[in-house]
DNA sequence: TAGATTGTTAATCGATTAACAATC
DNA sequence: TAGATTGTTAATCGATTAACAATC
């Protein structure tokens, strides 16, 4: 549903809101994150637990705190990186991931010369551990997909192996996973050509 | 539209296929794309150019080349990159856009430890030389925000007064810009809270 | 011919926007 | 009170899916 991913960016929105703020209507948020203010009410009354104040707006505080839960975003999270590479350890340095209890355990890798070192200050470990990582910490939900699209269905058979049920894909192909696995994928070329398309467009006119 | 998003993702599956494959038929392009086959043929019909054969589908090489020249790729596009940390130099590196014509000239930054030197085989300036940089490259048409949210509307200033008029902004805010620039944002976050969410659905089922 | 696949129209579904009564 | 803003319904818009005749 397109709401829950505007919960998503609420949030991040909310976050960065200036401690004293305590209200904020429909329309400032629709302003900040670049939709109607229709359609922030419109996804606030999806889920009965987003009530605002009449003439004054929604309980910053409250609002965030709703939503976390609605996202499933209150207890820790706890996710393990394949391919300690640049897009990796960039995902692991985002600052609003620690904000909302995203934690990244470990890192995976078959290069020898980053194995026991730590990248961001999380370990980097040889992809052949991973099954007893996930022995040992079988409270890490999620895999994160970094590598070269060379081996990603490779290293996909591995996670699920090893009992993760959900992928967050960042490699460029679409993945053959069993039907009780979850795979969002990040597509990252995608906005790139959709930006040069309307580019194109606006030329044309 | 829609549409033009997924016909980034068909030329990305068209280059991977094998090149002795001379036609592939809505049906197949479907199951590689992750849409179904009424989608594939509704999106072609948007686009007169792109015809099929009865029974055999469509001609692989041709099909590439006429989405290219949709999409806008067809002449190189020159980008320049804004911040040389991780995000930056992980992007620079994805090798769908080489093949697709996609050019990154040169990335920006203000640590004096980086600049002169090179990442990804691509020179690092100073962001102070960034006007007189357009003015050499007129045919820099876009520039990629990869810093942190704390610089980054002043970045997206400087570089709108140096006469960009497009911006894939990284940066996890929404950023002011006069009406004749174009943005697309690129947030990472939003796959991984939807997976998150997606978890928390089908626990509760 | 029989079967496969396109091209196209129509039906369905979902998301966004508009509108406004209710409320404080 | 007058004005602002929510909560909610209805209208609109756009995207997806279904269906099938036409074609090779």
């Amino acid at each position: 549903m397109k709401a829950v991913i505007r919960l998503g960016q609420y949030v991040e929105i909310l976050e960065r809101l200036s401690p004293d703020k305590e209200y904020i209507s429909s329309q400032e948020l629709a302003e900040l994150s670049g939709v109607t203010s229709s359609t922030v009410r419109q996804d606030f009354f999806y889920f009965p637990c987003l009530k605002g104040k009449t003439k004054k707006g929604y309980k910053v505080e409250e609002l965030k705190e709703n939503i976390i839960k609605i996202l499933g975003l209150e207890k820790p999270k706890k996710i393990i990186i394949i391919g300690a590479g640049k897009i990796g350890t960039a995902l692991s340095q985002y600052k609003d991931f620690k904000k909302l209890n995203i934690q990244f355990l470990a890192f995976f890798d078959i290069k020898e010369s980053l194995i026991g070192k730590k990248r961001n200050n999380i370990p980097v470990y040889h992809l052949n551990s991973l099954e007893s990582f996930i022995k040992k910490n079988p409270d890490v939900e999620i895999a994160t997909i970094a590598v070269p699209e060379s081996s990603a269905q490779q290293v996909v058979d591995k996670v699920i192996k090893a009992g993760i049920k959900a992928i967050w894909n960042f490699s460029p192909i679409i993945i053959k996973v069993p039907e009780d696995v979850l795979v969002e994928y990040e597509f990252v070329g995608t906005s790139l050509y959709n930006l040069i398309y309307l580019m194109k467009i606006s030329r044309e006119k």
